[in-house]
DNA sequence: CCAGCAATAT
DNA sequence: CATATTGCTG
């Protein structure tokens, strides 16, 4: 790891790296493509010949988590090399030159999890670690093993996690007798708990007896970054009128609910909360004495849930200079450092969280049998959805048509320094940012150029279409409810605390 | 409907 | 232990 270029790759958050085979006869796709993919943080074994493919997956040293080859092999067979792959439980994802729909669909009926056109963007390659993810959580899903996803929990610096809920609902609690009061019906179910969360040590969560599998709970960890942006948002907002719906929402944070930031919140007010860090040690002497984070008692206010007074709002001032005008991927954010900023004066303000959007996402996943709702990508690749995008501190309710992912360009050479990370993130049913169509109060009109920055996107979509059948396409805006596995995708490139020496 | 709080659950 | 959830009050 440890990209020289300092390119914020999706990789990046995760322990280990995706170690990817590669198998293309021709050369210069293979190079090219082995660079674009270490260029993004993988690990790459990069061969011509699928013989060799299939021998290294045979012989069992090599630990790969992805095989990514193309469908055309002169020595052998590539459905040889993707059975022996699925065998592996590998995700295993196709590519090819010619734009041959048949045979997609029979690499995708037949397990790959993907096909791609060559050339293949960047972007695309960019995701392709999502397959990971996914297999692994079918596997969980499957066959109850949560080890799979550990390794890849355990780093993920911000904490957002994956969880489907369905099917725990099922069993969990059918809230059959009694109709509290919740019994109203109507539409949501409880549909919302996803996790969403960062893995914390996590072995607290070992309670279950195996019986009930999904009766887990998952939480997020309020980590540094997380509770960052917390702290930013509280204090943009103001310390009287910080409200945990308010927080939500320009924290920005997909999947975070806002009944996390309320008690996240009471938390904080009872100054009840530790850095992770700061945490295992001896929590008996005063407490408040080390811990960074440690505010003053009235840092949140009360609760004065009055004046709305608009001249004292805010000032802008401090936030402007924390504006990063950074050219990468996607959306802008003010949010970010206020909380550190200051601290020591070790830190540069700056920072930004950027979440890209939508990448290519799962389309023509074929992960076998969960009926899910992939997403076609004509309709939802791009980023019609998630539309809550902070611009110049303003609240943007964005219905762009284009503003993907992109590739990594603009970033080469000023990204900088080993703290940057990408913290990819992803969830199952999750309720984002604010609901689209609550606070009209705050909506802007996009400025015409808002966009205009944004890089095309380019590249393959691969096959998704051979399942638009069975898919549930959504413009314009988030499901509310997801299924299982599907995932979206976000990115959450982010340079952060860019150390001043 | 939502914020806030306290207690309780996991 | 840290969070999540619930029940209650405004």
């Amino acid at each position: 790891m440890g990209d020289p270029r300092g390119v914020v790759s999706s990789c990046h958050s995760f322990t280990q790296e995706i170690h990817v085979l590669l198998v293309d006869h021709e050369k210069e796709t293979l190079v090219s493509m082995a660079r674009m993919l270490e260029f993004y943080a993988y690990k790459v074994t990069a061969v011509q010949s699928g013989s060799t493919a299939l021998s290294l997956l045979l012989d069992g040293n090599n630990q790969f988590d992805l095989v990514l080859t193309d469908i055309h092999l002169p020595d052998i067979n590539s459905f040889m090399l993707l059975q022996e792959s699925l065998n592996r439980e590998l995700p295993t994802v196709f590519m090819s030159a010619d734009e041959d729909a048949m045979l997609a669909k029979i690499a995708l009926e037949n397990g790959a999890c993907f096909f791609l056109e060559k050339p293949t963007g960047s972007n695309v390659l960019k995701s392709l670690w999502q397959h990971v993810i996914k297999e692994r959580l079918y596997k969980e899903k499957m066959y109850g093993k949560k080890e799979t996803l550990h390794q890849y929990e355990m780093s993920n610096q911000n904490g957002i996690r994956i969880w489907n809920s369905e099917e725990s609902d099922l069993e969990g609690k059918n809230d059959t007798d009694t109709s509290s009061k919740k019994a109203k019906d109507g539409g949501k179910k409880k549909a919302r708990h996803i996790g969403i969360g960062a893995i914390a040590d996590d072995e607290a969560c070992e309670s279950d007896k195996g019986s009930r599998k999904s009766a887990k709970k998952f939480c997020t960890e309020w980590t540094d970054e997380l509770h960052r942006k917390f702290m930013a948002a509280v204090d943009h907002l103001g310390e009287g009128r910080c409200y945990p719906k308010e927080i939500l929402e320009l924290m920005n944070v997909p999947g975070l609910t806002r009944m996390q930031v309320a008690s996240h919140l009471q938390k904080c007010r009872n100054d009840n909360w530790r850095a992770p860090e700061t945490r295992k040690s001896n929590a008996s002497s005063s407490q408040n004495n080390g811990s960074p984070y440690k505010f003053g008692s009235r840092k949140f206010g009360s609760m004065p849930r009055l004046q709305k007074n608009s001249s004292s709002y805010p000032e802008t001032s401090h936030l402007e200079e924390s504006w990063v005008h950074q050219t990468g991927p996607g959306i802008y954010s003010t949010l970010g450092n206020s909380f550190m900023g200051n601290r020591e004066g070790e830190y540069s303000v700056q920072l930004i969280q950027s979440q890209a959007h939508v990448v290519p996402n799962f389309v023509g996943g074929n992960i076998p049998t969960h009926n899910s709702s992939i997403q076609s990508n004509e309709g939802q690749i791009g980023t019609h959805g998630i539309n809550n995008v902070t611009y110049n501190g303003i609240y943007l309710n964005a219905t762009s048509n284009d503003t993907r992912d992109q590739n990594s360009g603009s970033m080469l050479g000023k990204t900088t320094n080993q703290n940057s990370r990408a913290t990819p993130s992803y969830f199952g049913n999750a309720t984002f940012g604010a609901d689209s169509h609550s606070s009209a109060s705050n909506q802007t009109p996009i400025p015409d150029d808002f966009f205009d920055f944004l890089p095309e996107l380019e590249g393959t979509h691969g096959f998704s279409k051979y399942l638009a059948g069975s898919t549930t396409m959504s413009y314009g805006s988030i499901p509310e409810t997801h299924n299982a596995f599907d995932v979206e995708p976000i990115f959450f490139d982010r340079v952060s605390l860019n150390k001043f020496h």
